[in-house]
RNA sequence: CGCGGGGUGGAGCAGUUCGGUAGCUCGUCGGGCUCAUAACCCGAAGGUCGUUGGUUCAAAUCCGGCCCCCGCAACCA
C-alpha cells in the first residue's frame, strides 16, 4: 500500500473471522466481497486502508470434526483455513492481513489479555453452580427451574458445580447503554439497534462465562491450564491482536489504525459485537469501534443455505460459471441493505446478461469498435459543445457524487446501480448522437470525433468508479481504452482522457444462454450429489460404530416396551411449529403422545394410521402438553423424517419384540 | 399479549423519519435504430401500496384492531 503521507486519513475495516469448521459457501463469502468493495472504495478515494480478515479456529466443534477424521485439530484447521484463504483470494479480496486464531502472536496476546482482565478484577473465578439435567445435557440456574425440575423436560435435576471464569458484564452495562445512545450510527442498520437494546441490554446483562473445561482445543488460561479460553475473548480480540495490540505495549501499527472504522459482520453475531466486544474494550481501556454493520443473509431462493438441504452454492463453483466479477456483481448488486437477499441460478444469469453483458459490456464494445472503425482507434480530446454532450458530462460528475454519498452510508447496491445508470445514460447518448449517421457525412468528421471522445471519457468514469466493485473488469476496460488515467482525482472534471489510441474491442462479458447453462449446472450438481453419496457410504460404517458403538444385551432391549397403536386424532400443539399432539388407541385405555413431526406431516395424513410407540417411556411435558411415550420415526439422509407405519392387520396394542 | 423485521403492478426492490402527482431494475407488448454481444434507444400495458376502522381538505406514509410471511427465543420423548 502507498506510503502514508502524514495527512492521509486512515480507515480500518474488518470482516468477522470465518469459523474454520468447513468450506464456506457463497453466503459466507458474500461478507468478504462486501467488505472488499468497501475497502477498495476507501482506498480509491485516498484513505490509508487496513483490511483485516481471517479464521476462527478453536472450539469443541473443530475438536470433534478433527477426531472424526483422525487428525489433530491443528491439521484440520490448517486444511480448512487454507481453503478459506484460497476462496478469498479467488474472489479478489484485497485484505491487508489474514489472521488465524492459532497464530502464535495471537495466542500469546490473548493469554495476556485474559490475565490482565483477571488481575484487575473484571474476570473472576467462580463455580458454575446449577442444576444439571443429564438427558438434556444442560445447566439450569435455580430460578430457571420449574417446580424444582428441568424446565425443558420436567424431569428431576442434580445439583452440580463446575469451575469456570466469568466476565463482569454488568459492571459496564450502563456505560455501554450510554455509548449506544450517544452514537446513533454505532449499530447499523438502525433496525438492529432496537433488537439489541430491547432483548439484551434492557433486561440486564448476566456475567459471561469465558472459559471452558469441557474441551481442550483452545488457548489455555496460562495460570490455570485446566481451562481454555472460550470463544469470546479468543475470537473477538483478533481485531486488535491483528494490528499488534499488546497489553505490555502495542505496535505502531495498532496505534495508527485502532479504533476500527467499521466491523462488518453477519446479523447473527451482532450481539457479540455490539455488547460483549465493546465491554471487553472498555475493560481494556481502549476506544470502541466507530461502527458495526450487521449485514443480511444471502438465502438460496427462500431457504437458508445448508448442507443438509442440498442447496449449498460455493463461490468457486459459481466463479467457474460466471467469472469472479459475475459473482461479485451479483453479491453486491442484488443484496438489499437491511433485508435478507436471495440467490438462484436463474437470477444470477438474468442479472449477468442484462447488466453486465448488455448494458455495460455492449456499451464498451460498441464504443471501442466505432473508435477503431471510424478513426483507427485514435482518440482526440474535444470539449463539450452541444447540449447532449454537456448532459453526459454532467451525468458523469453527478454519478461520482452520488456514489460517494451512497458509499458513506454503506449502500453498496445502490452505488452500483448508480454506475449502471451512467452506463445506460451513455448508451442513450449513442442513440441521441447516432455516430453511424455522422460517419456517412465527410463534413461531420469533427462532430463524430467529439462524440466518440465523450463516450470514451464516460466509459473511463465508469471504469474508475467500478474498480472497487469489479476490479478485474475495470482492468479490462482500461486495457481496451489503453489509458492510464484512472485515479479518483481525475474524476473531478470531465475531459481528462488524454490523446491516444484505443485497443481492439474484446467483449467484456459473453452473453449466457440461459437454458444451456442451467442444464450444464444441473448435470454438474447431479454428479456432485452422486459423488457425495458414494463418499458417505464409505464413511458410513465408521459413523455407525460411533453412534451405535454401545453393545447392549437382550436384557437391555427387553426394558423397552414397544407397542402398535392407532392414531385416533391429531392436532398441532399451540405455539409450537414442530409439535403434533396425537391421541392414540394403544389397545388399553388410550394415551396422548406429543411428537416433533409437524414439519413433515399434516394431521390429516396421520389419522387412522398405525404406528409403533415406546409404551413405557417416562411421561414428559412438551410445550406444556403431557406426552406419554413416543412414536418411532426414521431420520432420512436428506433431512426428511418418516414415521414408521405398520401393517393395518396388526391390532392396536400388539406388543413388539 | 416473548423480541424484532416484513407484506408496494408478473419478479426483485425504493419511497414511510418531516402526510400532498406511487419510483427504479428485470420481464411482457408495440415502435425505432443498425455502431454493437438478437445487443441499444423510445413508448405502452399492468398497482384500490396485506386487511379493516380512525385522524385529515388530503394517508403507501400518522393512530387503533386483525390476517399472513420471515428471523431470534422456545419446542423436535
Amino acid at each position: 500500500m502507498c506510503e502514508a503521507n502524514q495527512n492521509q486519513e486512515k480507515f480500518y475495516v474488518t470482516t468477522a473471522i470465518a469459523y474454520a469448521s468447513r468450506k464456506p459457501h457463497i453466503g459466507n463469502t458474500y461478507e468478504i466481497i462486501l467488505t472488499d468493495a468497501i475497502a477498495r472504495y476507501q482506498r480509491l478515494i485516498g484513505k490509508d486502508v487496513f483490511f483485516l480478515t481471517g479464521t476462527d479456529e478453536h472450539g469443541q466443534k473443530i475438536e470433534d470434526l478433527a477426531k472424526e477424521q483422525n487428525i489433530t485439530p491443528k491439521a484440520y484447521v490448517d486444511g480448512v483455513a487454507g481453503e478459506i484463504k484460497n476462496i478469498w483470494d479467488l474472489m479478489n479480496c484485497s485484505y491487508s492481513k489474514f489472521i488465524r486464531t492459532t497464530d502464535d502472536y495471537h495466542e500469546a496476546v490473548v493469554q495476556k489479555i485474559f490475565k490482565k482482565l483477571y488481575e484487575q478484577g473484571d474476570i473472576y473465578k467462580s463455580e458454575y453452580e446449577g442444576w444439571y439435567c443429564t438427558p438434556c445435557e444442560s445447566f439450569w440456574t435455580e430460578t430457571q427451574l420449574k417446580d424444582g425440575c428441568c424446565p425443558d423436560c420436567g424431569r428431576p435435576v442434580q445439583k452440580t458445580k463446575e469451575e469456570a471464569y466469568f466476565f463482569k458484564m454488568s459492571k459496564y452495562q450502563d456505560r455501554l447503554m450510554q455509548y449506544i445512545e450517544d452514537h446513533p450510527e454505532f449499530i447499523q442498520p438502525e433496525s438492529r439497534k432496537k433488537e439489541m437494546v430491547n432483548n439484551f441490554l434492557k433486561p440486564g446483562l448476566q456475567d459471561l462465562c469465558v472459559s471452558r473445561t469441557s474441551f481442550q482445543w483452545g488457548i489455555p488460561v496460562d495460570f490455570d491450564p485446566k481451562h481454555v479460553i472460550y470463544v469470546w475473548i479468543d475470537a473477538l480480540t483478533n481485531y486488535i491482536t491483528g494490528l499488534g495490540y499488546d497489553p505490555d505495549g502495542s505496535s505502531e501499527n495498532f496505534k495508527k489504525y485502532w479504533p476500527a472504522d467499521i466491523h462488518i459482520i453477519g446479523k447473527d453475531i451482532l450481539r457479540f459485537h455490539t455488547i460483549y466486544w465493546p465491554i471487553m474494550l472498555m475493560a481494556l481501556d481502549l476506544p470502541l469501534p466507530k461502527q458495526i454493520f450487521g449485514h443480511p443473509w444471502m438465502l438460496f431462493g427462500e431457504d437458508k443455505m445448508s448442507k443438509s438441504k442440498g442447496n449449498v452454492m460455493y463461490a468457486d463453483d459459481l466463479v467457474r460459471h460466471f467469472g469472479v466479477d459475475g459473482v461479485r456483481y451479483y453479491s453486491l448488486k442484488e443484496m438489499p441493505f437491511a433485508q435478507d437477499g436471495s440467490i438462484t441460478y436463474d437470477t444470477i444469469i438474468a442479472r449477468y446478461n442484462s447488466d453486465l453483458a448488455n448494458t455495460l459490456g455492449n456499451l464498451v464494445n460498441r464504443t471501442i469498435a466505432m473508435s477503431n472503425k471510424y478513426f483507427d482507434g485514435v482518440v482526440t480530446p474535444f470539449p463539450s459543445t452541444e447540449s447532449v454532450d454537456k448532459e453526459l458530462a454532467e451525468a458523469c460528475l453527478q454519478t461520482v457524487h452520488t456514489v460517494d454519498e451512497l458509499m458513506k452510508e454503506l449502500r453498496v447496491a445502490d452505488a452500483l446501480e448508480a454506475i449502471m445508470a451512467l452506463a445506460r445514460r451513455s448508451n442513450k447518448y449513442i442513440d441521441e448522437t447516432a455516430p453511424w449517421a455522422l460517419a456517412k457525412e465527410e463534413d461531420q468528421k469533427d462532430r463524430l470525433r467529439a462524440v466518440l471522445y465523450h463516450l470514451l471519457e464516460s466509459i473511463r468514469f465508469i471504469g474508475v468508479l467500478l474498480s472497487p466493485f469489479l476490479p478485474e473488469t475495470a482492468d479490462k476496460i482500461f486495457a481496451q481504452l489503453n489509458c492510464e488515467i484512472r485515479d479518483y482525482q481525475s474524476l473531478s472534471e470531465f475531459g481528462q482522457f488524454p490523446e491516444g489510441k484505443v485497443a481492439n474491442p474484446v467483449p467484456l462479458f459473453a452473453r449466457i444462454d440461459e437454458t444451456k447453462k442451467l442444464e450444464e449446472i444441473q448435470k454438474e450438481r447431479e454428479a456432485i450429489l452422486k459423488a457425495a453419496e458414494k463418499a458417505q457410504k464409505k464413511s458410513e460404517p465408521k459413523e455407525k460404530e460411533a453412534v451405535e458403538g454401545i453393545v447392549i444385551g437382550i436384557e437391555d432391549f427387553s426394558k423397552v416396551e414397544l407397542r402398535v397403536a392407532q392414531i385416533q386424532s391429531c392436532e398441532p400443539v399451540k405455539k409450537s411449529d414442530k409439535l403434533l399432539c396425537l391421541q392414540l388407541d394403544d389397545g388399553q385405555e388410550g394415551r396422548q403422545v406429543v411428537s416433533g413431526i409437524a414439519p413433515w406431516y399434516q394431521p390429516a395424513d396421520l389419522i387412522g394410521k398405525k404406528v409403533v410407540i415406546v409404551a413405557n417411556l417416562k411421561p414428559a411435558k412438551l410445550r406444556g402438553v403431557i406426552s406419554n411415550g413416543m412414536i418411532l420415526a426414521a431420520d432420512c439422509p436428506d433431512g426428511d423424517v418418516k414415521v414408521i407405519f405398520v401393517d393395518d392387520s396388526i391390532p392396536a396394542g400388539a406388543k413388539i419384540r
